[in-house]
RNA sequence: CGGGGCGUAGUGUAGUGGUAGCACGAGUCCUUUGGGAGGAUUUAGCUCGAGUUCGAAUCUCGGCGCCCCGACCA
């Protein structure tokens, strides 16, 4: 991509209606635009990093058997009637059609996969089942906050498993928990699996995934030594008390942002819509149902947070918008534009996404530009590399600077 | 939803009752080109409504919007 091109451009100043740094990050970066509070619009930047992170996603719940299927977000209000969630769940948005009748905007999706899982799951042999989707969701928030983390809108991989019995059932939630860890560590987080409360539906505990970060929203207590943590919702210890699991540790408070969950939903929806199924003895049985979800968009907002600096964004390579961002120094010299035209073809044509600055601009607003957007890998070239017959490579984390010809760079990258 | 704060060119800001200014951006031209360069020139604005006043960006009331704290949060 030429970054001439590119459909957005950056900002010196942060807006000053935002005070989240993700979000003023990403608008000045131009990965995002707001269209109002809590709800906003995805540029090009943008939409590459979520179809990362939606990639990493997707084939973590293909390993774990999960099937993509997408849902309607437009939602009938009946089943929302029938669970009781239309006069339970107060951000529920309701719409009210010019006609009589009334819908629903999805927030979450139990209400809608349920009735498709009773249609298909009639025997055991059916089951266990484990459907997902990646989609926007929709909660009517009294009050949108943190930019990109708490919006109305919003990008939410659900996942929904419904299985014979709870030894199934118990199985396959800790391989989903466990494939959890996995995705945010791909995407360069780390993540704890926290102990919360299974909200207003279930008795037992809810498990929710957090990233210890300042700009989240939770309060929660972990283990100095193991893996336990708390959220202090539902913390029977304290801060400085010794770990109840291992009893080596103390229990540290921390601040938290909450990027993904996992619920035990019993039998409550399969109750709710009569879905049984006939089990080996010819019995009917109720279904135990999981439900699995992590915020996308919000999971991005957590990143910018957490892995930014003063200068702007860090992304790891696994999300970041391109792998490379080739800056040209050129300054009106035509050698080095046409060293570095051609270097980009050549990066391009192995299908390896870069965004080549070839504005003419001066180095140090290539240089700032190209730290607030946040690309991993710089390459520059310039009077001095082609001088010196080399590529000057550097990371954006670390700032480390790699000196490598041009048939070194592309024998690792082949 | 309760409390607090704020709404001025595309963006960031100055302007507390009397001619709306600055910077960045954007357009044109010239110079410059390894960390946001310089000059010339052009462009573009007071959130909406009502009121007070000879006169309102400025004062009063109301609406709308945005941010923060709290409450809430499948």
């Amino acid at each position: 991509m030429r970054q001439s091109a590119l459909f957005t451009r950056t900002r010196r100043d942060a807006p000053s209606d935002e005070t989240a740094k993700n979000a003023q990050l990403l608008i000045r970066a131009g990965y995002v635009h707001k269209e109002m509070a809590g709800v906003y619009s995805y540029l090009p930047l943008g939409t590459r990093v979520l179809q990362n992170i939606e990639n990493i996603v997707r084939s973590a719940m293909n390993f774990v058997d999960g099937q993509e299927i997408r849902m309607a977000t437009l939602h009938p209000s009946e089943p929302w009637k029938q669970t009781g969630g239309w006069d339970n769940i107060d951000v529920l948005f309701k719409i009210n059609s010019r006609t009589e009748r009334e819908y629903a905007l999805g927030q979450s999706e139990e209400e809608i996969v349920t009735p498709i899982g009773k249609e298909y799951a009639v025997s055991y042999k059916d089951l266990p089942m484990s459907v997902y989707q990646i989609g926007q969701k929709y909660r009517d928030e009294l009050r949108a906050k943190s930019g990109i983390m708490r919006g109305r809108e919003f990008t939410m991989k659900d996942m929904y498993s419904f299985h014979a019995t709870q030894e199934d059932f118990d199985t396959y939630y800790e391989r989903v928990k466990e494939i959890y860890l996995q995705i945010f560590s791909l995407c360069g987080l780390t993540a704890r699996v926290t102990e919360a409360s299974g909200g207003s539906f279930t008795e037992k505990l809810s498990y929710e995934f957090m990233v210890l970060t300042d700009a989240g929203e939770d309060d929660i207590l972990y283990c100095t030594e193991c893996t336990h943590c708390v959220n202090v919702e539902v913390a029977k210890d304290k801060e400085g008390d010794t770990c109840m699991k291992c009893e080596k540790g103390t229990m540290q408070a921390a601040k938290a942002a909450e990027v993904a969950n996992v619920f035990d939903l019993g039998q409550k929806y399969a109750k709710d819509f009569d879905f049984t199924f006939k089990d080996a003895e010819g019995n009917d049985q109720y279904p135990i149902m999981g439900c699995y979800g992590i915020g996308i968009t919000r999971l991005m907002g957590v990143i910018a947070e957490a892995l930014s600096d003063d200068k702007g964004l860090v992304w790891p390579h696994t999300v970041a918008p391109f792998k490379f961002h080739l800056v040209s120094l050129a300054g009106g010299n035509k050698e080095v534009e046409e060293y570095a035209e051609k270097l980009y073809e050549d990066i391009s044509k192995l299908g390896v996404p870069v965004l080549y600055d070839d504005r003419e601009l001066h180095a140090g607003e290539k240089f700032a530009d190209a730290d607030l957007i946040g690309i991993p890998v710089k390459i520059i070239v310039g009077k001095k590399t082609l001088e010196s017959g080399q590529l000057e490579i550097v990371a954006r984390g670390s700032g480390k600077v790699d000196m490598v010809s041009r048939e070194q760079f592309f024998g690792t990258e082949a």
